[in-house]
Parts: structure tokens; C-alpha cells; sequence
DNA sequence: ATATGTACCATTATTACACATGGTACACAT
DNA sequence: ATGTGTACCATGTGTAATAATGGTACATAT
């Protein structure tokens, strides 16, 4: 498995890993069960800093791509193929968009959308 | 009607004189039909930018509480005090608090869901 | 000892937006 | 001419969030 950065790519870091992972695990190039380098390893190799792999590695897991076991290491996930399949942002993006435009057909201005967002997003914060 | 504008104060002052207006109405010191200080007028008097008041006669003319008649001026609109009862932030506090709700229930991050938000607002531009 | 994932502390640069400001201009009717 | 709402152009300032960086520390098991 071959994984390459860009940096003058626009698209993040963490980003770039996460796709590049993602697409190995759909060619095959990794299978369930298969190791992946550690984190550091792999911020080592690719000379960028293992919290940016760590939070890769993170988003992998928690849409069940990848399975952290520890101090044994991180792993592809049984279903990693599957799990592929689903792409929560562009849920995240369709849900959106639903909400929204019920919002603007109430004249709501953008900016109004907006306010009300950040309030909601700041004061569900614990 | 008297309407007073604090520099001091963190609310922005389109925000003020909306308020302001709104209780004015609420309280019957302005009733439906009564003219309220042209734009250029009131910003004179407050000594702030005409197009902070425009925002907020904008805003309250969009909401039914005011009627602009051109070069006639600005009025209290007729079913001003009922429509004043329907608060717009809220509501979409409301419907936004909803569809977030959902939306991290399915594990997704707050920076996702900004994200998703932004590129939702961004790509229904003209 | 070494290496694993993970959890904190923190700083920096970049980006984007809200807010308010100023100027100019138009169509309209008194 | 004057004043009305309205629509563009633009700038500056402050705030907030992302992205990425670095350091430190912990429990785990080899």
C-alpha cells in the first residue's frame, strides 16, 4: 500500500489520508484482517505529524473502516469494503440541504441561517 | 417613540433598533398605519450609517412589521403586532437544532457538520 | 526498553464571516 | 430641488473556526 501527500493539494492532510485509505481498501490493495502501519510509522514516512495521522486514523475507525486494537496495533476492518459504500458526508450534505431550504423558502437571510447555526452548534457544546 | 442605540453594547445595532421597534409596536407606542423617520432621518438622529438602519427596516419589513411605500415612507404595518409574536431566530433554532440533532446521533463531528453547513450555503449562491 | 493507541496541554497561520462604514446612483413623486 | 426607498460599488475590523504543528503523559503488552 502506497500512500502519497500533497501538500500543495487544497484538500487537508488528514483528508488525503483518509480517501487514499479508503480507496486502497476498495481495489483491494488492503483486506480485512490486513495491518496498517502505526501512527507514527506512518507520520514518519510521510513527514507530517502523527496527530494529523491520528486523526485520520480516528474517522477511519469510528465509520468502522479501520479497527484500532491497541497496543497490537490498527487493523482493516472486517467490513471495511462495505462500510466504503457509505459516505457520511454526503449524508451529512443531503440532510443539510433538506433542513436549509425549508429555512430560506421562510425568507430567512443567510446570514440569519448562519447565526442560528453557530448558536445551536455552540451551546450543545458540554 | 424614543429609540436609543449603545455603542457598548456586544447586540449589533441593526439588531437594536429591530428589537426596539418591535417592542414599540408590542407596547402600542406605534400602531398600525403610523409613519415611522425615514432611513436617512433616523440615522441622522442616532448618528449611525444609513445602511444599518436600511438592514433593519429590511429586516422588519420582511417580517410584516413595517410596509415601505417608496417615496411615501415607512409605515407600521397593519397586523404588525400580531406578526410580532413570530419569532423568526427562534424557529429556526428550532428546525436547526432538530436536523443537528440527527446528524450527530450518526456519529458525525461538529467540524463535519460545519463543513457540510458551509458547502450547503455555499453552493445555492447565484 | 520498546512500541502501540490515546488523551491532554498548547501555538500558529489561514480562512471566512458579521458588522459597520462610506460613496454613488437610480426611479419615483411632491 | 428635495426626499423617499433601494441597489450597487467598496473597505476595515473583529471574531471564530479549521488545519497543522509540537510536547507530554498514560496504560497496555511484547
Amino acid at each position: 500500500m502506497e500512500i502519497e501527500i500533497d501538500i500543495d493539494d487544497p484538500m487537508p492532510l488528514f483528508t488525503q489520508l483518509v480517501e487514499q485509505i479508503k480507496r486502497a481498501v476498495n481495489n483491494n490493495l488492503i483486506k480485512p484482517g490486513d495491518a496498517l502501519p502505526s501512527i507514527r510509522q506512518l507520520a514518519n514516512d510521510l513527514e507530517i505529524n502523527s496527530k494529523t495521522v491520528a486523526k485520520a486514523y480516528r474517522l477511519l475507525e469510528r465509520d468502522s473502516i479501520i479497527q484500532a486494537k491497541g497496543y497490537r496495533g490498527t487493523f482493516v476492518h472486517p467490513e471495511a469494503k462495505a462500510n466504503c459504500d457509505f459516505d457520511l458526508n454526503h449524508w451529512l450534505t443531503e440532510k443539510l440541504t433538506e433542513a436549509i431550504t425549508l429555512l430560506k423558502k421562510s425568507g430567512a437571510t443567510d446570514s440569519e441561517i448562519r447565526i442560528a447555526f453557530n448558536h445551536v452548534m455552540n451551546n450543545n457544546k458540554n
